[in-house]
DNA sequence: GATATCATTTACCATATGGTAAAAAGCGAT
DNA sequence: ATCGCTTTTTACCATATGGTAAATGATATC
């Protein structure tokens, strides 16, 4: 729990009355390799917050490839928060990489929150503005550097996943093919 | 005036007191062709709202190379929201693509709405992650598809700008030369 | 209306990336 | 260790896009 609240603690002060209150609320979550938080086509049920694992975010483009548009490490929400919110279907599938730990919240159970603590829908708002800000600053480069400046910005953003995460996931990412990553990866040895 | 108080409508209800107040504070603003609102590495001393002209925020790549990575119409908001806000240097140039005709606010002014106008924070925050979300969903296509697919999206979101805005700034937000650009107009014909 | 300036198109060749396919490497289960 | 499955690498050729350069077209200025 304490990496979580470490993290909220970060965007506002709340007492320790109000941690126990959202802490009463969490559920622990495990999800395995592969399956989905949330689909595409589906209202997204439940608000997560990644304790172990890696998260990635997926949709199917015109040509009916997987495109993977964003990974969550440990310690940062796992969320469609926009669809949340509004409680309509996503338009994209959150699935997990690795097997994962994590915090979950309902829809009841976070609108609860909401209502009890005074403040907490600027928090989340702040946190929700700042990992929106830091989507675009990380995706600014993937349209327009070459393939090879934008593996090395994701090396950058993502110093840990390299490793943890499958090639073709890390290609579609950058909007390459896995062979040319594969390629990419010799060439900077 | 109208067009902007129905702007910020949208994402709240405001008395006729208060958008009074909102008013008093804007100033008529006028910004030339080529001219900056604000520029990488200053300050941005106002937050605009755009009544009439194209504006862009565009910033130099790792090679020098300029380039657009954002385009906004009437009736929105011109800001680095994050780095106004704060108070810090900007990492990007807000240009006037056209003669431009924007209401203006200072940040001591912007602050002083604040201050007075209880859920103001929110409605700007509201506005601010709309804008951000939309931006992300434009740009998506932008790493995923071939070129062709990325005009083609562009022409989707921005119908009336083709003709409004050089050729080599979309080029540069698309990601392509101007010359492949140029040769995928004439294609799709 | 002529000229200069800037934007766009076209042409040409070079090159990075895509697509298909096969080989190699990693990994788990038996 | 062996087999089967998945992931990654390599190879080959095709193709889209980039880079340089020149030609054409638009727009503003005098």
């Amino acid at each position: 729990m304490k990496p979580f609240i470490d993290y909220i603690l970060q965007f506002g002060n709340l007492n320790q009355q109000q941690t126990d209150l959202i802490m009463s609320k969490a559920k622990m979550f495990e999800l395995h390799k592969d399956e989905y938080f949330s689909e595409a086509g589906k209202i997204p049920r439940q608000v997560g917050f990644l304790l172990e694992g890696v998260v990635r975010f997926c949709y199917y483009n015109n040509k009916g490839q997987e495109i993977t548009h964003h990974f969550i490490e440990e310690n940062n929400f796992v969320s469609d928060q926009e669809k949340f919110e509004a409680q309509v279907a996503a338009s994209e599938y959150i699935q997990a990489v690795t097997d994962c730990r994590l915090l979950v919240f309902s829809k009841k159970d976070w609108d609860a929150i909401g209502n009890t603590i005074v403040g907490w829908d600027a928090i989340t708002g702040l946190i929700l503005k700042n990992c929106l800000l830091k989507t675009i600053e990380r995706r600014s480069p993937l349209v327009s550097e070459d393939a090879t400046t934008r593996y090395l910005s994701f090396v950058e953003n993502f110093p840990n996943l390299m490793n943890r995460v499958p090639l073709s996931y890390i290609a579609s990412y950058l909007g390459i093919t896995q062979q040319s990553l594969s390629r990419i990866r010799k060439n900077i040895l």
